[in-house]
DNA sequence: CGCTTGTTTGAATACGCATTCATATAGTTC
DNA sequence: GAACTATATGAATGCGTATTCAAACAAGCG
């Protein structure tokens, strides 16, 4: 006597509501052509010997899995979990599964992608990560399409979902410019990722029409974390006769804290009375009230959307050539980093801020 | 023509490497009873084949996933992120996969659960959120374990990890006290809830036998979430005649935040200058420059360790009557927020948070 | 009433691998 | 060299469902 649970299957409802196996399959599919009471005599009998659709077993027999894969790289970031928990939500309430994985930074995800491909997911939605060309092809040889988030692609037939990150870029600078910042500190995050890049290109395009000439603008590297950048200020106001800003712009939120972090503590710079700051992508810390900062939200939701309705587009079989890369603008907030910007009714104000932290009550 | 992608299956492999299709099955797996040479001409075989062995079919083969679900409640608290990342880690590491479950807060996690089953995972895991009996005994029936994370649990025949909440709570009483605190707010969390409920009680016994009275302490609500304590100590201190305690204790980080920004934003009262405070769990945001909380680290690490340990010995066979109530202590980090602890070392100090903030390079 | 159209149903089969089981081969021992 | 034991291999089968396909049946129509 091996195991004591022997599986209650399909077949058992079938002999119990006396119909076939096929019946009671379809029993369980919406828009079968099945009649109505047997539906029902099929319903009763799996609830009474507690049946439990084999999912597996559904995946295989009909090729969909209805599981969608999620690669997640820095997950320290919260960019990264918020956009995790946005797609588990709604993947979840079009009831679809989510198999998510992680990748230690740097380090590329063919590994866990190869993964993923094992398990027939319908899609593979790749966050912050580096995949080869050869994991490409695969992919589209055995069918499973991928989708990139919050990436561009090297390679344009990858179908990729990001927000626009030369718009916002612009935001900010015009917002800084409008405070009367006159002179520049650019805080750049990974100089591999095209994220940083055009984030930079975005605001130092906007500066330049603006009048603001190239000796005004100083980058240094913040490694994209709170760490990297919390070390790269310390270093750039130790050196002997620091550049001393009237502006800072960190490439994304959690640099733009790190950034914070180290100017109070061991600078005793004020934000924004001697420099002001802005960061990127709304990430929910930004909102807490020792930093409150202004910065251009990134649309998840819309993102995640649009990422879903590619991957299944993809899927439908059209053309398999129906890549298309989406860049959705995004939304400037702004905060109590950059002056007169959070004057306007400030309670009102705090108390969004309050809900989007946290919308238990 | 319906699709162009005709999968490539172990029978492709078998017959180019000229051997039997349980042949590839065995090359594939580790330890089984196959010459090294015939491994080898299959693997070479499946490498030109660009062969992926299909995880579903052997899922349904072997009655084994290789996948463990874990449904996690309140992604809002970082605390339920970094656990989720953790299970994520720990189970890729050994070849598992995570299916990932969210449940509204409040919501019992039923559907979610049933979900689960319906894919025979190895193992369920869930974190804060309540599950009915039915679907313990559901899950009994068909054979899948599960273990809760961060729970403790009104059934107690159910496998179950957590953190020492009592002695823990009680570790931040003696260090209020021994600063100096007389007089005690205590910030509840969710009722329904064992965390909460059991945080207080290790704060208020170890405060008993220092021998502080009831009269010295009073709670308040404050609905376990960011927004819900900053309106709780809001309303505590806006009333006509409030208690202005030395000390304040919120049963977790977040909601400590939530105290600290209330605290200065509309009191401007500093911390601990005029009040010390106290959180609990150890997350990340609660390292940053203007919080730096002492708190309670629950044991992430060694839970997830502990919690994996415990749904495969289940998976084992051996009694399913091995459930275990397993309690890790909590650890004591000291900070900013109550005086007199953070002195010691501050650069080394400040650099460790750094990194505990972000371990990127 | 004979015919067509449309809806239900069940028998048979495919999905792709892991696992038994029996057989064949190599390796040991006396 | 006979009698074993250990290791390798392949034929056959099972996992639990979805999906053909053809048969049965009801309904609509001239």
């Amino acid at each position: 006597m091996k195991r004591k649970t022997t599986r209650v299957t399909s077949y058992d409802v079938a002999k119990l509501a006396g119909v076939s196996q096929p019946t009671v399959s379809r029993a369980f599919t919406p828009n079968a052509s099945i009649a109505k009471d047997k539906r029902d005599r099929v319903l009763a009998a799996a609830k009474q010997l507690h049946y439990l659709p084999n999912s597996i077993a559904a995946s295989l027999s009909s090729a969909r899995s209805n599981i969608v894969a999620v690669i997640v790289g820095d997950m320290h970031n919260p960019f990264y979990s918020e956009s995790l928990q946005a797609f588990i939500n709604r993947l979840q309430a079009t009831n679809r599964q989510v198999l998510a994985f992680t990748v230690e930074d740097g380090r590329d995800c063919d590994a866990v992608l190869m993964q993923a491909l094992r398990y027939h997911v319908d899609g593979i939605v790749v966050t912050s990560a580096n995949l080869s060309s050869d994991l490409i092809s695969l992919s589209r040889e055995v069918g499973i399409p991928i989708a990139l988030f919050n990436r561009s692609t090297s390679d344009p037939t990858l179908t990729s979902v990001r927000c626009d990150s030369v718009q916002g870029g612009g935001l900010l600078a015009d917002a800084m410019f409008a405070a009367g910042a006159q002179s520049y500190l650019i805080v750049r995050g990974d100089p591999q990722g095209s994220t940083s890049r055009l984030r930079v290109k975005g605001f130092r395009d906007a500066l330049a029409s603006l009048g603001i000439g190239d000796s005004a603008i100083t980058e240094i590297d913040g490694g994209s974390s709170y760490a990297g950048s919390y070390r790269a200020i310390s270093k750039h106001f130790d050196s002997p006769a620091p550049q001393f800003p009237d502006a800072i712009f960190a490439v994304n939120d959690i640099m733009a804290i790190g950034c914070i972090d180290a100017l109070r503590a061991k600078f005793n710079i004020a934000i924004p009375g001697d420099i002001m700051l802005a960061g990127f992508d709304g990430i929910r810390e930004g909102r807490l009230g020792p930093y409150h900062l202004t910065t251009v939200r990134q649309p998840i939701e819309d993102m995640v959307t649009k990422t879903l309705d590619l991957l299944g587009r993809d899927n439908q079989g059209e053309k398999s050539a129906t890549q298309v890369n989406c860049v959705l603008p995004g939304i400037f907030i702004p905060g109590r980093t950059v002056p007169g910007l959070a004057e306007i009714a400030p309670d009102k104000a705090l108390e969004a801020d309050i809900e989007s932290i946290s919308g238990k009550n």
